[in-house]
DNA sequence: ATCAAAATAGCACGAACGTTCGTTTATTTA
DNA sequence: TAAATAAACGAACGTTCGTGCTATTTTGAT
Protein backbone atom coordinates (compact mmCIF):
# COMPACT_ATOMS: atom_id res chain seq x y z
CA UNK A 1 0.00 0.00 0.00
CA UNK A 2 1.43 2.75 -0.98
CA UNK A 3 1.63 6.21 0.88
CA UNK A 4 0.23 9.16 -1.31
CA UNK A 5 1.64 12.76 -1.86
CA UNK A 6 -1.05 13.97 0.92
CA UNK A 7 -0.27 11.31 3.53
CA UNK A 8 3.32 12.52 3.57
CA UNK A 9 2.27 16.15 3.56
CA UNK A 10 0.47 15.42 7.47
CA UNK A 11 3.53 13.75 8.32
CA UNK A 12 2.20 10.57 8.93
CA UNK A 13 2.67 11.08 12.55
CA UNK A 14 -0.73 10.60 13.01
CA UNK A 15 -1.31 8.36 9.96
CA UNK A 16 -2.88 5.36 10.54
CA UNK A 17 -2.89 3.90 7.99
CA UNK A 18 -5.94 0.95 6.82
CA UNK A 19 -4.77 -2.33 5.62
CA UNK A 20 -6.31 -3.60 2.53
CA UNK A 21 -6.80 -7.23 3.42
CA UNK A 22 -8.95 -7.88 0.52
CA UNK A 23 -7.98 -8.85 -2.49
CA UNK A 24 -6.93 -5.42 -2.66
CA UNK A 25 -6.39 -2.73 -5.64
CA UNK A 26 -3.38 -3.18 -7.07
CA UNK A 27 -2.02 -1.00 -10.18
CA UNK A 28 -4.87 1.66 -10.34
CA UNK A 29 -3.58 1.94 -13.73
CA UNK A 30 -3.51 -1.29 -15.90
CA UNK A 31 0.25 -0.86 -17.12
CA UNK A 32 0.79 -4.77 -16.52
CA UNK A 33 -0.91 -7.84 -16.56
CA UNK A 34 -3.81 -5.88 -18.53
CA UNK A 35 -5.75 -8.81 -17.24
CA UNK A 36 -8.99 -6.99 -17.92
CA UNK A 37 -10.64 -7.38 -14.95
CA UNK A 38 -9.14 -4.27 -13.69
CA UNK A 39 -10.21 -2.39 -15.75
CA UNK A 40 -13.83 -3.93 -14.91
CA UNK A 41 -13.20 -3.21 -11.69
CA UNK A 42 -12.44 0.80 -12.27
CA UNK A 43 -15.14 0.98 -14.44
CA UNK A 44 -17.61 -0.17 -11.53
CA UNK A 45 -15.95 1.66 -8.73
CA UNK A 46 -16.59 4.90 -11.45
CA UNK A 47 -19.80 4.49 -11.39
CA UNK A 48 -19.95 3.31 -7.77
CA UNK A 49 -18.34 6.33 -6.60
CA UNK A 50 -20.94 8.47 -8.95
CA UNK A 51 -23.85 6.58 -7.30
CA UNK A 52 -22.10 7.43 -3.75
CA UNK A 53 -21.88 10.58 -4.29
CA UNK A 54 -25.37 10.95 -4.95
CA UNK A 55 -27.56 8.39 -2.51
CA UNK A 56 -24.78 8.32 -0.16
CA UNK A 57 -22.39 4.84 1.03
CA UNK A 58 -25.34 3.52 2.58
CA UNK A 59 -27.72 3.86 -0.15
CA UNK A 60 -25.06 2.46 -2.43
CA UNK A 61 -26.66 -1.36 -3.53
CA UNK A 62 -25.10 -3.62 -5.59
CA UNK A 63 -28.03 -4.58 -7.21
CA UNK A 64 -28.72 -0.81 -9.06
CA UNK A 65 -24.94 -0.38 -9.44
CA UNK A 66 -25.21 -4.16 -11.63
CA UNK A 67 -27.84 -2.32 -13.48
CA UNK A 68 -26.04 0.42 -14.25
CA UNK A 69 -23.29 -0.92 -15.51
CA UNK A 70 -24.96 -3.79 -17.25
CA UNK A 71 -23.58 -6.80 -15.27
CA UNK A 72 -25.01 -8.94 -13.66
CA UNK A 73 -25.16 -9.06 -9.24
CA UNK A 74 -23.09 -11.77 -8.90
CA UNK A 75 -20.87 -10.52 -11.76
CA UNK A 76 -19.71 -7.46 -9.61
CA UNK A 77 -20.08 -8.42 -6.80
CA UNK A 78 -17.08 -10.84 -7.35
CA UNK A 79 -14.92 -8.00 -7.68
CA UNK A 80 -14.88 -7.33 -3.94
CA UNK A 81 -16.10 -10.11 -1.93
CA UNK A 82 -18.06 -8.17 -0.10
CA UNK A 83 -20.54 -4.75 -0.18
CA UNK A 84 -18.11 -3.04 2.71
CA UNK A 85 -14.66 -3.73 0.23
CA UNK A 86 -16.65 -1.90 -2.10
CA UNK A 87 -17.81 0.62 -0.21
CA UNK A 88 -13.61 1.09 0.81
CA UNK A 89 -13.01 1.22 -2.85
CA UNK A 90 -14.97 3.85 -3.40
CA UNK A 91 -14.26 6.05 -0.02
CA UNK A 92 -10.39 5.41 -1.79
CA UNK A 93 -11.20 6.37 -5.55
CA UNK A 94 -12.53 9.70 -3.85
CA UNK A 95 -9.96 10.06 -1.51
CA UNK A 96 -7.47 10.23 -4.71
CA UNK A 97 -9.54 12.66 -6.52
CA UNK A 98 -9.64 14.80 -4.04
CA UNK A 99 -5.82 14.33 -4.16
CA UNK A 100 -5.49 15.07 -7.76
CA UNK A 101 -7.51 17.73 -8.05
CA UNK A 102 -7.66 19.79 -4.76
CA UNK A 103 -4.08 18.90 -2.90
CA UNK A 104 -1.81 18.60 -5.65
CA UNK A 105 -2.49 21.86 -8.07
CA UNK A 106 -1.95 24.15 -4.19
CA UNK A 107 1.21 22.11 -3.61
CA UNK A 108 3.07 23.85 -6.31
CA UNK A 109 2.13 27.30 -5.19
CA UNK A 110 4.58 28.85 -2.39
CA UNK A 111 4.44 27.52 0.73
CA UNK A 112 2.16 30.20 3.32
CA UNK A 113 -1.15 32.38 2.43
CA UNK A 114 -0.56 31.63 -1.18
CA UNK A 115 -1.10 28.02 -1.02
CA UNK A 116 -3.57 27.98 1.83
CA UNK A 117 -5.63 30.35 -0.31
CA UNK A 118 -5.38 27.59 -3.42
CA UNK A 119 -6.04 24.75 -1.21
CA UNK A 120 -9.49 26.59 -0.36
CA UNK A 121 -10.19 28.10 -3.39
CA UNK A 122 -10.15 24.23 -5.22
CA UNK A 123 -12.04 22.70 -2.39
CA UNK A 124 -14.31 25.91 -3.32
CA UNK A 125 -14.16 24.77 -6.73
CA UNK A 126 -14.78 21.21 -5.89
CA UNK A 127 -17.65 21.89 -3.36
CA UNK A 128 -19.41 24.22 -6.24
CA UNK A 129 -20.07 20.66 -8.12
CA UNK A 130 -20.32 18.54 -5.19
CA UNK A 131 -23.57 20.58 -4.32
CA UNK A 132 -25.61 19.15 -7.28
CA UNK A 133 -23.12 15.61 -7.07
CA UNK A 134 -22.79 15.40 -3.59
CA UNK A 135 -20.14 14.68 -1.43
CA UNK A 136 -19.00 11.26 0.31
CA UNK A 137 -17.04 12.87 3.21
CA UNK A 138 -19.74 14.76 4.31
CA UNK A 139 -22.85 12.44 3.94
CA UNK A 140 -20.70 9.00 4.86
CA UNK A 141 -19.80 11.51 7.95
CA UNK A 142 -23.25 11.14 9.12
CA UNK A 143 -23.53 7.60 7.97
CA UNK A 144 -21.14 6.25 9.92
CA UNK A 145 -20.95 8.48 12.89
CA UNK A 146 -21.99 5.60 15.19
CA UNK A 147 -21.26 2.87 13.31
CA UNK A 148 -17.71 0.74 13.84
CA UNK A 149 -16.17 -1.00 11.52
CA UNK A 150 -13.97 -0.99 8.03
CA UNK A 151 -15.62 1.25 6.32
CA UNK A 152 -16.00 3.73 9.16
CA UNK A 153 -12.30 3.52 10.05
CA UNK A 154 -11.15 3.69 5.92
CA UNK A 155 -13.59 7.22 5.65
CA UNK A 156 -12.29 8.55 9.11
CA UNK A 157 -8.76 8.19 8.10
CA UNK A 158 -9.83 9.88 4.73
CA UNK A 159 -10.97 12.97 6.27
CA UNK A 160 -8.20 13.00 9.04
CA UNK A 161 -5.39 13.06 6.29
CA UNK A 162 -7.25 15.58 4.27
CA UNK A 163 -7.88 17.70 7.71
CA UNK A 164 -4.56 17.57 8.66
CA UNK A 165 -3.18 18.88 5.69
CA UNK A 166 -5.79 22.00 6.11
CA UNK A 167 -4.12 22.33 9.23
CA UNK A 168 -0.61 22.10 8.48
CA UNK A 169 -1.17 24.61 5.27
CA UNK A 170 -2.31 26.85 7.91
CA UNK A 171 0.53 26.22 10.28
CA UNK A 172 2.37 26.71 7.57
CA UNK A 173 1.28 29.90 6.86
CA UNK A 174 1.58 31.20 10.51
CA UNK A 175 5.26 30.25 10.31
CA UNK A 176 5.77 31.98 7.57
CA UNK A 177 4.63 34.87 9.35
CA UNK A 178 1.52 35.20 6.95
CA UNK A 179 -0.60 34.84 9.59
CA UNK A 180 -0.59 36.74 12.99
CA UNK A 181 2.12 34.98 15.93
CA UNK A 182 -1.17 34.49 18.24
CA UNK A 183 -3.21 32.73 15.51
CA UNK A 184 -4.32 29.55 16.50
CA UNK A 185 -4.30 27.08 14.10
CA UNK A 186 -6.39 24.69 15.07
CA UNK A 187 -9.22 27.30 15.34
CA UNK A 188 -8.68 28.85 11.84
CA UNK A 189 -8.60 25.51 10.33
CA UNK A 190 -12.03 24.61 12.07
CA UNK A 191 -13.61 27.91 11.25
CA UNK A 192 -12.93 27.29 7.61
CA UNK A 193 -14.33 23.29 7.73
CA UNK A 194 -17.75 25.06 8.88
CA UNK A 195 -17.82 27.71 5.77
CA UNK A 196 -17.35 24.22 4.02
CA UNK A 197 -20.25 22.51 5.94
CA UNK A 198 -22.24 25.05 5.87
CA UNK A 199 -21.89 26.02 1.98
CA UNK A 200 -22.92 22.30 1.40
CA UNK A 201 -25.80 22.31 3.83
CA UNK A 202 -27.65 25.74 2.53
CA UNK A 203 -26.75 25.16 -1.08
CA UNK A 204 -27.35 22.21 -1.32
CA UNK A 205 -30.02 21.16 0.94
CA UNK A 206 -31.90 24.62 1.60
CA UNK A 207 -31.11 25.77 -2.16
CA UNK A 208 -30.69 29.01 -0.60
CA UNK A 209 -28.70 31.19 -2.89
CA UNK A 210 -25.54 33.15 -2.59
CA UNK A 211 -24.42 30.37 0.04
CA UNK A 212 -21.16 30.16 -2.45
CA UNK A 213 -20.03 34.13 -1.87
CA UNK A 214 -20.25 33.50 2.00
CA UNK A 215 -17.96 31.13 2.12
CA UNK A 216 -15.94 32.92 0.26
CA UNK A 217 -16.51 36.16 2.11
CA UNK A 218 -15.62 34.01 5.85
CA UNK A 219 -12.60 32.70 4.34
CA UNK A 220 -11.38 36.41 3.83
CA UNK A 221 -12.46 37.30 7.16
CA UNK A 222 -10.82 34.70 8.82
CA UNK A 223 -7.82 35.28 7.06
CA UNK A 224 -8.37 39.49 7.99
CA UNK A 225 -8.94 38.87 11.65
CA UNK A 226 -6.18 36.41 12.16
CA UNK A 227 -3.23 38.10 9.99
CA UNK A 228 -3.24 41.13 12.94
CA UNK A 229 -1.62 41.18 15.31
CA UNK A 230 -3.58 43.79 17.36
CA UNK A 231 -1.18 46.44 18.89
CA UNK A 232 2.45 45.86 17.79
CA UNK A 233 2.35 47.15 13.84
CA UNK A 234 -0.67 46.53 11.52
CA UNK A 235 0.17 45.37 7.90
CA UNK A 236 -1.59 47.46 5.63
CA UNK A 237 -4.20 44.88 4.34
CA UNK A 238 -6.28 45.89 1.90
CA UNK A 239 -9.41 46.20 3.39
CA UNK A 240 -11.91 46.37 0.38
CA UNK A 241 -15.28 45.47 1.12
CA UNK B 1 -52.42 23.58 12.64
CA UNK B 2 -51.58 25.93 14.85
CA UNK B 3 -48.71 28.05 14.22
CA UNK B 4 -45.39 27.94 17.13
CA UNK B 5 -44.17 30.99 18.71
CA UNK B 6 -40.90 29.87 16.38
CA UNK B 7 -42.71 30.69 13.47
CA UNK B 8 -44.34 33.81 14.56
CA UNK B 9 -40.80 34.89 15.15
CA UNK B 10 -39.92 34.80 11.77
CA UNK B 11 -42.88 36.60 10.96
CA UNK B 12 -44.83 33.91 8.85
CA UNK B 13 -43.32 35.87 5.12
CA UNK B 14 -41.49 33.35 4.69
CA UNK B 15 -43.62 30.46 5.88
CA UNK B 16 -44.58 27.66 3.78
CA UNK B 17 -46.89 25.75 6.48
CA UNK B 18 -46.83 22.20 5.61
CA UNK B 19 -50.42 20.67 5.85
CA UNK B 20 -50.88 17.19 7.78
CA UNK B 21 -52.80 15.69 5.70
CA UNK B 22 -52.46 12.69 7.57
CA UNK B 23 -54.72 11.63 10.56
CA UNK B 24 -52.88 14.47 12.12
CA UNK B 25 -51.63 14.95 15.18
CA UNK B 26 -53.83 16.39 17.27
CA UNK B 27 -53.56 17.98 20.79
CA UNK B 28 -50.56 16.62 22.13
CA UNK B 29 -51.41 16.59 25.40
CA UNK B 30 -54.21 14.14 26.29
CA UNK B 31 -56.25 16.94 28.10
CA UNK B 32 -59.13 16.37 25.86
CA UNK B 33 -60.57 13.08 24.43
CA UNK B 34 -57.89 10.71 26.12
CA UNK B 35 -58.33 7.97 24.12
CA UNK B 36 -55.19 6.30 25.10
CA UNK B 37 -54.19 5.96 21.50
CA UNK B 38 -52.69 9.37 21.83
CA UNK B 39 -50.45 9.03 24.56
CA UNK B 40 -49.12 6.13 22.92
CA UNK B 41 -49.02 7.16 20.00
CA UNK B 42 -47.13 9.80 21.31
CA UNK B 43 -45.07 7.42 23.06
CA UNK B 44 -44.14 5.63 19.34
CA UNK B 45 -42.85 8.86 18.33
CA UNK B 46 -40.76 9.60 21.43
CA UNK B 47 -39.28 6.56 20.83
CA UNK B 48 -39.04 6.60 17.04
CA UNK B 49 -37.29 10.27 17.88
CA UNK B 50 -34.96 8.58 19.73
CA UNK B 51 -33.79 5.99 17.61
CA UNK B 52 -34.12 8.47 14.64
CA UNK B 53 -31.08 10.52 16.17
CA UNK B 54 -28.93 7.79 16.59
CA UNK B 55 -29.51 5.63 12.76
CA UNK B 56 -31.09 9.10 10.70
CA UNK B 57 -34.59 9.02 9.18
CA UNK B 58 -33.97 6.61 6.85
CA UNK B 59 -32.50 4.05 9.35
CA UNK B 60 -35.74 4.25 11.06
CA UNK B 61 -37.77 1.26 10.57
CA UNK B 62 -41.05 0.21 11.37
CA UNK B 63 -39.96 -3.13 12.81
CA UNK B 64 -37.17 -2.43 15.31
CA UNK B 65 -39.75 0.82 16.36
CA UNK B 66 -41.87 -2.22 17.22
CA UNK B 67 -39.71 -4.23 18.97
CA UNK B 68 -38.53 -1.37 21.10
CA UNK B 69 -42.00 -0.10 21.58
CA UNK B 70 -42.84 -4.12 22.73
CA UNK B 71 -45.45 -4.15 20.19
CA UNK B 72 -46.69 -5.72 16.62
CA UNK B 73 -45.36 -3.91 13.44
CA UNK B 74 -49.37 -3.62 12.09
CA UNK B 75 -50.49 -1.85 15.83
CA UNK B 76 -47.49 0.63 15.02
CA UNK B 77 -48.32 1.13 11.91
CA UNK B 78 -51.67 1.78 12.42
CA UNK B 79 -51.23 4.94 14.17
CA UNK B 80 -49.62 6.21 11.22
CA UNK B 81 -51.11 4.64 7.54
CA UNK B 82 -47.18 4.85 6.49
CA UNK B 83 -43.59 5.47 7.23
CA UNK B 84 -43.43 8.75 5.41
CA UNK B 85 -46.17 9.91 8.22
CA UNK B 86 -43.81 8.42 10.92
CA UNK B 87 -41.11 10.29 9.92
CA UNK B 88 -42.70 13.40 9.37
CA UNK B 89 -44.39 13.17 12.83
CA UNK B 90 -40.42 12.39 14.16
CA UNK B 91 -40.05 15.76 12.44
CA UNK B 92 -42.45 18.14 14.06
CA UNK B 93 -41.59 16.39 17.51
CA UNK B 94 -37.64 17.00 16.83
CA UNK B 95 -38.62 21.03 15.69
CA UNK B 96 -40.97 20.97 18.85
CA UNK B 97 -38.46 20.12 21.41
CA UNK B 98 -35.89 22.50 19.33
CA UNK B 99 -38.69 25.68 19.96
CA UNK B 100 -38.95 24.39 24.15
CA UNK B 101 -35.18 23.76 24.90
CA UNK B 102 -33.77 26.85 22.18
CA UNK B 103 -35.49 28.98 21.48
CA UNK B 104 -38.26 29.82 24.18
CA UNK B 105 -35.69 30.41 27.06
CA UNK B 106 -34.01 32.91 24.55
CA UNK B 107 -36.69 34.51 23.89
CA UNK B 108 -36.93 35.90 27.60
CA UNK B 109 -33.83 37.55 27.08
CA UNK B 110 -34.03 41.08 25.48
CA UNK B 111 -33.66 41.62 22.12
CA UNK B 112 -30.20 42.46 20.75
CA UNK B 113 -26.82 40.61 21.52
CA UNK B 114 -28.38 38.97 25.04
CA UNK B 115 -30.95 37.43 23.08
CA UNK B 116 -28.82 36.36 20.19
CA UNK B 117 -26.13 35.27 22.65
CA UNK B 118 -28.73 32.94 24.54
CA UNK B 119 -29.97 31.58 21.28
CA UNK B 120 -26.53 30.46 20.64
CA UNK B 121 -25.94 29.34 24.17
CA UNK B 122 -28.42 27.24 24.12
CA UNK B 123 -28.14 25.92 20.81
CA UNK B 124 -24.57 25.25 21.91
CA UNK B 125 -25.90 23.27 24.79
CA UNK B 126 -28.14 20.74 22.88
CA UNK B 127 -25.36 20.31 19.97
CA UNK B 128 -23.04 19.21 22.85
CA UNK B 129 -25.70 16.38 24.25
CA UNK B 130 -26.17 15.40 20.49
CA UNK B 131 -22.31 14.75 20.03
CA UNK B 132 -23.54 11.47 21.50
CA UNK B 133 -27.22 11.58 20.18
CA UNK B 134 -26.95 13.10 16.94
CA UNK B 135 -29.41 15.61 14.95
CA UNK B 136 -31.90 15.04 12.49
CA UNK B 137 -31.82 18.13 11.15
CA UNK B 138 -28.34 17.68 10.31
CA UNK B 139 -28.39 13.74 9.28
CA UNK B 140 -31.59 14.53 7.52
CA UNK B 141 -29.56 17.19 5.42
CA UNK B 142 -27.75 14.19 4.16
CA UNK B 143 -30.44 11.60 3.69
CA UNK B 144 -33.17 13.98 1.48
CA UNK B 145 -30.87 16.63 0.04
CA UNK B 146 -31.63 15.27 -3.14
CA UNK B 147 -34.77 13.37 -2.80
CA UNK B 148 -38.39 14.88 -3.15
CA UNK B 149 -41.61 14.73 -1.13
CA UNK B 150 -42.84 14.95 1.71
CA UNK B 151 -41.07 14.45 4.20
CA UNK B 152 -38.18 16.14 2.50
CA UNK B 153 -40.38 19.50 2.75
CA UNK B 154 -41.34 18.90 6.30
CA UNK B 155 -37.66 18.67 7.30
CA UNK B 156 -36.58 21.86 4.72
CA UNK B 157 -39.37 23.71 6.46
CA UNK B 158 -38.70 23.21 9.81
CA UNK B 159 -35.05 24.14 9.47
CA UNK B 160 -35.67 27.34 7.36
CA UNK B 161 -37.63 28.23 10.38
CA UNK B 162 -35.29 27.66 12.85
CA UNK B 163 -32.62 29.25 10.58
CA UNK B 164 -34.38 32.43 9.91
CA UNK B 165 -35.21 32.63 13.91
CA UNK B 166 -31.26 33.05 14.06
CA UNK B 167 -31.25 35.24 11.02
CA UNK B 168 -33.86 37.05 12.51
CA UNK B 169 -31.82 37.84 15.95
CA UNK B 170 -29.29 39.09 14.26
CA UNK B 171 -30.93 41.18 12.71
CA UNK B 172 -32.45 42.71 15.63
CA UNK B 173 -29.11 42.72 17.39
CA UNK B 174 -27.82 45.05 14.48
CA UNK B 175 -30.95 46.88 14.57
CA UNK B 176 -30.12 47.90 18.68
CA UNK B 177 -26.86 48.74 17.31
CA UNK B 178 -25.27 45.79 18.86
CA UNK B 179 -23.55 45.27 15.57
CA UNK B 180 -22.12 47.07 13.72
CA UNK B 181 -24.45 48.80 10.81
CA UNK B 182 -22.44 47.58 8.19
CA UNK B 183 -22.29 43.93 9.42
CA UNK B 184 -23.99 41.54 7.02
CA UNK B 185 -26.61 39.37 8.92
CA UNK B 186 -26.89 36.70 6.48
CA UNK B 187 -23.18 36.53 6.61
CA UNK B 188 -23.00 36.36 10.06
CA UNK B 189 -26.31 33.65 10.85
CA UNK B 190 -24.17 31.71 8.13
CA UNK B 191 -20.81 31.83 9.98
CA UNK B 192 -22.74 30.79 13.22
CA UNK B 193 -24.57 27.97 11.34
CA UNK B 194 -20.78 26.84 10.20
CA UNK B 195 -19.31 26.50 13.42
CA UNK B 196 -22.32 24.78 14.86
CA UNK B 197 -21.93 21.91 12.17
CA UNK B 198 -18.03 22.07 12.05
CA UNK B 199 -18.59 21.47 15.73
CA UNK B 200 -20.86 18.40 15.31
CA UNK B 201 -18.90 16.60 12.36
CA UNK B 202 -15.66 16.92 14.48
CA UNK B 203 -16.89 16.00 17.57
CA UNK B 204 -19.67 13.21 17.19
CA UNK B 205 -17.51 12.13 13.72
CA UNK B 206 -14.09 12.39 14.17
CA UNK B 207 -14.18 12.55 18.08
CA UNK B 208 -11.46 15.16 18.35
CA UNK B 209 -11.44 16.91 21.70
CA UNK B 210 -11.63 20.48 21.41
CA UNK B 211 -14.43 21.04 19.38
CA UNK B 212 -17.18 23.00 21.78
CA UNK B 213 -14.19 25.07 22.83
CA UNK B 214 -13.69 26.41 19.00
CA UNK B 215 -17.15 26.39 18.31
CA UNK B 216 -17.61 29.14 21.16
CA UNK B 217 -14.16 31.03 20.45
CA UNK B 218 -15.57 30.84 16.68
CA UNK B 219 -18.86 33.00 18.00
CA UNK B 220 -16.61 35.33 19.82
CA UNK B 221 -14.60 35.87 16.91
CA UNK B 222 -18.07 36.82 14.85
CA UNK B 223 -19.33 39.21 17.60
CA UNK B 224 -16.04 40.70 18.16
CA UNK B 225 -15.29 41.57 14.13
CA UNK B 226 -18.65 42.64 13.23
CA UNK B 227 -19.33 44.41 16.18
CA UNK B 228 -17.77 48.05 16.34
CA UNK B 229 -16.43 49.29 13.33
CA UNK B 230 -17.94 52.75 14.59
CA UNK B 231 -17.05 55.69 12.36
CA UNK B 232 -14.91 55.54 10.20
CA UNK B 233 -14.69 53.03 6.78
CA UNK B 234 -11.60 51.33 7.83
CA UNK B 235 -12.22 49.16 11.04
CA UNK B 236 -9.54 50.89 13.58
CA UNK B 237 -9.31 46.98 15.07
CA UNK B 238 -10.48 47.95 18.73
CA UNK B 239 -8.23 44.60 19.99
CA UNK B 240 -10.58 45.19 23.21
CA UNK B 241 -10.83 41.23 23.42
C1' DA C 1 -73.01 -5.07 32.47
C1' DT C 2 -73.34 -3.93 27.59
C1' DC C 3 -71.84 -2.52 23.31
C1' DA C 4 -69.86 0.07 19.65
C1' DA C 5 -65.64 1.93 18.60
C1' DA C 6 -60.93 2.20 18.93
C1' DA C 7 -56.59 -0.11 19.41
C1' DT C 8 -53.68 -3.89 18.70
C1' DA C 9 -52.33 -8.43 17.02
C1' DG C 10 -51.61 -11.92 13.47
C1' DC C 11 -50.64 -13.28 8.99
C1' DA C 12 -49.25 -12.84 4.32
C1' DC C 13 -47.76 -10.42 0.19
C1' DG C 14 -44.22 -8.68 -3.00
C1' DA C 15 -40.02 -6.45 -3.46
C1' DA C 16 -35.25 -5.55 -2.46
C1' DC C 17 -31.22 -6.61 -0.06
C1' DG C 18 -26.30 -9.10 0.27
C1' DT C 19 -24.45 -13.37 -0.51
C1' DT C 20 -23.42 -18.26 -2.17
C1' DC C 21 -23.05 -21.68 -5.63
C1' DG C 22 -22.40 -24.21 -9.91
C1' DT C 23 -21.99 -23.31 -14.64
C1' DT C 24 -20.75 -21.00 -18.83
C1' DT C 25 -18.28 -17.84 -21.57
C1' DA C 26 -13.84 -15.02 -22.50
C1' DT C 27 -9.35 -14.42 -22.22
C1' DT C 28 -4.59 -15.45 -21.48
C1' DT C 29 -0.76 -18.70 -21.53
C1' DA C 30 1.87 -22.69 -23.19
C1' DT D 1 -4.47 -24.99 -31.21
C1' DA D 2 -5.13 -26.94 -26.55
C1' DA D 3 -5.06 -26.37 -21.86
C1' DA D 4 -5.57 -23.34 -17.97
C1' DT D 5 -7.35 -19.51 -15.82
C1' DA D 6 -10.15 -15.48 -15.16
C1' DA D 7 -14.52 -13.23 -15.56
C1' DA D 8 -19.33 -13.08 -15.84
C1' DC D 9 -23.73 -15.22 -15.53
C1' DG D 10 -28.21 -16.98 -13.52
C1' DA D 11 -30.70 -18.92 -10.07
C1' DA D 12 -31.59 -19.40 -5.44
C1' DC D 13 -31.22 -18.58 -0.29
C1' DG D 14 -32.47 -16.26 3.95
C1' DT D 15 -33.63 -11.60 5.73
C1' DT D 16 -35.76 -7.46 6.14
C1' DC D 17 -38.50 -4.02 4.49
C1' DG D 18 -43.31 -1.47 4.11
C1' DT D 19 -47.97 -2.40 3.69
C1' DG D 20 -52.65 -4.57 3.20
C1' DC D 21 -56.00 -7.48 5.09
C1' DT D 22 -58.79 -9.77 8.95
C1' DA D 23 -59.36 -11.15 13.69
C1' DT D 24 -59.16 -10.20 18.45
C1' DT D 25 -58.65 -7.57 22.43
C1' DT D 26 -59.13 -3.34 25.05
C1' DT D 27 -61.32 0.82 26.10
C1' DG D 28 -64.76 4.48 27.38
C1' DA D 29 -69.37 5.72 27.64
C1' DT D 30 -73.90 4.28 28.60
Amino acid sequence: MPISPLDRFVDATMAEPVEAKGAGAGARDGSRASHKGQQTKQAIVEAALSLSTQIGLEGLSIGVLAEVMRMSKSGVFAHFGSREELQISVIREYFHRFELEIFAPAMQEPRGLPRLKALFDNWMKRVAVEIQSGCIFISGAVEFDDRSGPVHDALASSVKTWLNAVLRAVSQAKDCGHLGADANEDQVAFEIHGLILALHYEARFLKKPGAIERANRGFANILRHSSAPAKSRKPSLPSKA
